[in-house]
DNA sequence: TGTACATCAGTGAACGCGCGTTCACTGATGTAC
DNA sequence: TGTACATCAGTGAACGCGCGTTCACTGATGTAC
């Protein structure tokens, strides 16, 4: 039987392994084409596999945006700390240019973030595990603000800090008549004034 | 000619007020269903007409739907207004306190603005038109501002409050675990602190 | 006053398409005896 | 060593449905003569 087990737990790994390679696909097609467009055929051709065989691997479509999107949001988190690690005495101004400036560069994904942000129809299960991404996110910018502040509020300063952060990003993102590259000093202006504001 | 003209008058009248009718019809729909739902046939329905008939008034879906969102908007504008004329002497806190609840109490339409924010496939003509009512509401703002600031830069001041606003609406609105009463007060004790630091 | 014709709001049925999801099947690999 | 059988990843075709949009038609009202 210790054969028949270790095999079963290869047989387990494989699996996850191929369920690792059709996320890892996913991602690469949400940062290719706009959110909303992105199909379950899109994926497999991505993958290069069959779309009926992604199903098993996901119960439907929502599990594998909501993966997708939660494996991005890492790397955010990872881009911040490395931020606040590499440099200790860093001001929130310059952290929250950076911040802004990779969401901007990495639009696709902030895209789907707020998609899920806004919608109302998701499993229990999938706003939790969405939301235990957002809360590790937002312990970097408690550490930010530990350092400023007296201590207490801390969290409710983080909350406030990213919502602002959100926002600018979701209200000047269609800023008619303006360039790409004028938007984003728009934004990055904007991100300053608030830093500025949440220094005091 | 003259009767002609005249009649042609009434007709174009006739052809407006009909307009309105559907527009009328769509805001209903948009406040009872959560937007994304919403369908021509919807609108149709509660018009209490044939669906069809829709398109000898609007090209196309989307037109309905920025129509109805820019009426919407023109409400919220006339609160936001009523509130700075009815006292003078308000506080940016009272003022976020009542604009976030009031988004939160037309939560519908509140999403239906974020939609077209992030909509990337509007037509240009569409963004202009949701941008000036955008703009309104920012005159709004500026009055607020400019009372308080040295009157430089008041502007951006505005823009980085609203940004800030809607992120909070945004950011917390699928805080999983908590009534709506209790995502309510978080949104405005958020507000509350935004407000602050928009007070030095 | 009556008749032929034009205009146009309004309608129900049908088109078309995209896309999530399921189905019936194949073919390779492993297992029992 | 060979044979029958089980398992399971993988597939292409098809289902189903919703919904925006268009079509062919009706019926009322107005106009010309």
């Amino acid at each position: 039987m210790a054969k028949n087990d270790s095999l079963n737990k290869l047989k387990e790994q494989e699996r996850e392994a191929r369920r690792d390679l059709i996320i890892g696909a996913a991602e690469r097609v949400f940062s290719k084409k706009p959110f909303n467009a992105v199909t379950i055929r899109d994926i497999a051709k991505e993958a290069g596999i069959s779309h009926a065989l992604i199903y098993r691997y996901f119960p439907d479509q929502q599990s594998i945006f909501v993966e997708a999107c939660i494996r991005r949001g890492a790397k955010i988190v990872e881009f911040v700390a490395r931020l606040i690690d590499e440099n200790r005495n860093i001001s929130i101004e310059k952290i929250t240019e950076r911040f802004i400036q990779y969401l901007i560069d990495n639009d696709r994904y902030f895209r789907m973030m707020t998609h899920f942000m806004l919608d109302g129809s998701l499993s229990r299960e999938m706003v939790e595990r969405l939301n235990a991404g957002e809360r590790i996110l937002l312990d970097q910018f408690d550490r930010i603000f530990a350092k400023m502040s007296s201590g207490k509020g801390v969290r409710m300063l983080s909350h406030a800090y990213f919502a602002a952060m959100n926002g600018i990003l979701i209200t000047f993102r269609n800023y008619p008549g303006r360039s790409r590259e004028e938007i984003a000093r728009h934004m990055r202006e904007l991100g300053r004034i608030i830093a500025q504001k949440f220094k005091s």
